[in-house]
DNA sequence: TATCATACCTAATGTGTCAAGGTATGATAT
DNA sequence: ATATCATACCTTGACACATTAGGTATGATA
């Protein structure tokens, strides 16, 4: 089974954002980062991945400058903004409740013992 | 906050088809079961109810049957296939696998404390 | 005979993701 | 020099699922 963005989809927003509480990274060493916590599992491609920043970017979720080490390819940072975190904290709690109801159906319908 | 389908997208088939799984029931009901076990937070469009059970029944993971009552309006009532419920299954683990990824990331990010 | 709840359906549009491209820098090997 | 690879960014066109906004028809009630 292979796990694309596409079980993630609505979320890619606010994980990219989650990331960036933490600290300001850019784009490729993001998805190396979801690739790793997930267990190798997951990762966004990267039309997804740049499409994600620049709605961010738009919606004011997080700002951008560049930074150009010595004998090192430029790299786009970002940075989460007060609004960007006002949003993460409004999906993380929509996504809980999401889920809370979601359980209610899927959860208690499989059968573990097989 | 309202709580649209576009949260559960994704998972609409699923959900369907897990309630399929107690008994059969038509989209009429189904949508009012939704409404009501989700505590009055979710309910489906038609549109996206009655485009997921046509996407189920091409797919072979549902079947269907009138069932005109005396009396009453004409229902159409679906049935879960063995497909349905192999497909079930495997939906069901491939979101156990999502939302731990996804909680890993929005799980400790939030803060309660406020 | 008008209106409402029940019950089904479709067409056009929107949004997020993916597949498949492209550009450019720095390191390494030939 | 120049080929190749990893790093690092970006865009376009297509697709899937959901929504908006309609439509049809029956049975019950006013």
């Amino acid at each position: 089974m292979d796990l694309t963005g596409d079980l993630l989809r609505g979320h890619t927003d606010a994980i990219l954002l989650s990331i960036l509480q933490t600290q300001d990274s850019y784009g490729y060493e993001i998805n190396q980062r979801i690739f790793k916590q997930s267990n190798q599992l997951f990762s966004l491609t990267e039309a997804t991945l740049y499409t994600s920043f620049k709605r961010l970017e738009k919606d004011g979720y997080i700002v951008s400058y560049w930074k150009d080490g010595i004998n090192q390819v430029p790299r786009k940072y970002y940075s989460i903004t007060i609004l960007g975190q006002e949003y993460l904290k409004k999906h993380i709690d929509s996504y809980h409740k999401a889920t809370a109801v979601i359980q209610t159906f899927l959860g208690g319908t499989h059968g573990k013992e097989d």
